[in-house]
DNA sequence: GAAGCGACTGGAAACGCTTCCAGTCACCAA
DNA sequence: TTGGTGACTGGAAGCGTTTCCAGTCGCTTC
């Protein structure tokens, strides 16, 4: 009864003590079938007693499987990527698994990660938060016998959990549009490491566009790394151009809070001089009264960790690729044009 | 020489095909002194072929430790405790430990991880990040033999790694009495989860304002819990004082936004007609342009990494609390008070 | 030339579980 | 009664390492 004895107890000190086999009780324990209830009763009583735990090492190294999955995350002090994991976390603690994490820097750090794979042998399955991995890599994890799935970032050839990017795109144009913009810019965002992926945030822009029979004026489209501080910079060449936009799709939150920025700055008010929309809704999008499109990593992330069950259960997921939906949230920072001249 | 066979290679099959005993096999494999260099590179050799890499489960089980170490988190998505992380997780790595992720939402999930313990057995340390433990629950890691170690939040009792709390809000608050503020409010936060704790923020305001001679005004310090949400109303309430500050400590950063989405919203500029610090230098104050104190979490997170390997070295580490620096970021959120009837 | 030494090696004995296999036992149907 | 069944049980054989122990071997050192 008193707390923790420091002396090791393991299975044989329990068994011998509830005066069964080891065998019996390690079923006992496991809550495997064929034990009788009394006896069941004994072992579990011996064992809380004397505040036994089964070794994992030891557990896993008989049962041959590991009970724990690797996060791969790239930025983990983002807020995405952060809420990503909470989510993850929840549902696979919640199934007894434990979350090794991984973080990794930036794409040589990923790559670094599935060539050298320190995760091997240590983990059931994988999941990746945020970026895609390359077919090659998802092999190599394949004959491994490594499942893996992807929250956040599409991909057609293992699953996973992500937003429709070409939707969240038109949802914020169509907002700008539909207040009666139609001189809009982009600020179109780029991996800093990889800057010849082509965004999937920009084609809802330019459709959006086309639908409503604006031309795309190119010289309103500005290409930069993903920074709030590239945003700020991005925004500055806007308000350089001879006939600057009313209006701006910012690729993410960040990117439109760096342009409100500059706004400021420029002594321009966001929403009433030039409207902004962002993508993500992130926390601090509330405080700036920013509109945005809203999305929700944490879901997100608790998705990604059912449909790893699923398949850790043996079963297919239901939906190799799942997708959550997104939703306008308009704030202070969009409004009508105003006249001109005014 | 192809990829990854999935049949199972161990170390007795490695060390038959070298032609070494399954001893001589695993000494060479981790690196251990008593094995000739030409027969350490011939196992080394033949276990590259094979793509052979060591079973943590049966390694750890026959040496007797876990090389793991559990990160005890709260609030995962938000800047400062995964920048904590992602510093810990930098050098852990380094020294080839794997990190288990434990996410605990609430004061009531902390307790229960501490009560339950599910990382029993399953580490060789804990780093709780954010907040403190209890006597009670220290001692239990200790009989355990788990070694503990606090990233950011105050401790005496065992290694810590922090801010000086007094010494960032005598920061923030000194700026605003040099640049000419009399009339100072605090926004005070508290954590929701245990609001009576005392707030460790708030005591250099008071210092601070005494030491020039100025009165507390307790009209002008609103306490509220650390949302950001919060922060703006508790903004809200300031600016219903018949006689309203003209510059105001925030608690934090994300509270300084709320209040200043107020002040906007009042038609007040922030900086121009109050004045707003906050501290912590989260990402986005650049972008808002908010004056703060800056920390380094990441920075806080390596050290503290640091100070547990030493820990786990054996080694008492050198100082069993460390304080890292902050620093003043003066942007536009600050300035001098405008004249009266200006 | 015997003894001593140090560098290296092979193999067996843990490490603490899970699971398979061979029982034992009470009970029921024929 | 006999045989069959099914529920339960004990113990042994792994699981894949690490490490201890007992050697072997080639050199020094008296």
């Amino acid at each position: 009864m008193d707390d923790a004895p420091p002396t090791k107890v393991t299975l044989v000190d329990i068994a011998r003590m509830a005066g069964v086999g080891v065998g019996t009780a390690s079923r006992a324990l496991s809550n495997a079938k064929n034990v009788a209830p009394s006896t069941r009763a004994r072992v579990l009583r011996v064992a809380e007693d004397h505040h036994y735990v089964v070794s994992p090492e030891a557990s896993r190294l008989a049962r041959g499987n590991t009970g724990r999955v690797a996060l791969v995350v790239p930025h983990l002090s983002r807020w995405y990527f952060g809420s990503v994991v909470e989510g993850l976390d929840s549902v696979l603690r919640g199934a007894d698994l434990d979350v090794l994490l991984y973080h990794v820097g930036g794409v040589s750090d990923r790559h670094a990660f599935f060539d050298k794979l320190p995760a091997r042998r240590k983990v059931d399955a994988v999941v990746v938060v945020g970026f895609q991995v390359e077919e090659a890599e998802r092999l190599r994890l394949e004959t491994l016998g490594v499942q893996i799935v992807a929250a956040g970032g599409q991909t057609a050839t293992y699953p996973s959990v992500h937003i429709d990017d070409h939707v969240a795109s038109r949802q914020a144009v169509d907002h700008l549009i539909h207040v009666g913009h139609t001189r809009i810019a982009m600020l179109e965002a780029v991996d800093p490491d990889q800057p010849h992926l082509p965004s999937t945030r920009s084609p809802g822009y330019y459709e959006a566009l086309a639908q409503v029979g604006i031309d795309v004026d190119p010289t309103l489209v500005v290409t930069a790394p993903w920074g709030g501080e590239d945003g700020a910079a991005s925004m500055s060449r806007l308000l350089g151009h001879p006939s600057p936009p009313t209006a701006v799709f910012a690729h993410s939150d960040e990117v439109a809070l760096g342009a409100i920025r500059t706004l400021r700055r420029a002594g321009l008010e966001p929403g009433r001089d030039v409207s902004v929309v962002g993508i993500d809704d992130h926390p601090l999008a509330a405080l700036t009264d920013l509109t945005t499109v809203r999305q929700d990593p944490a879901h997100q992330g608790v998705l990604a960790g059912r449909m790893l069950l699923e398949m850790l259960d043996g079963k297919e997921p239901a939906e190799k690729s799942t997708t959550v939906d997104t939703e306008l949230v308009v704030r202070g920072s969009t409004a009508p044009p105003r006249r001109r001249h005014a």
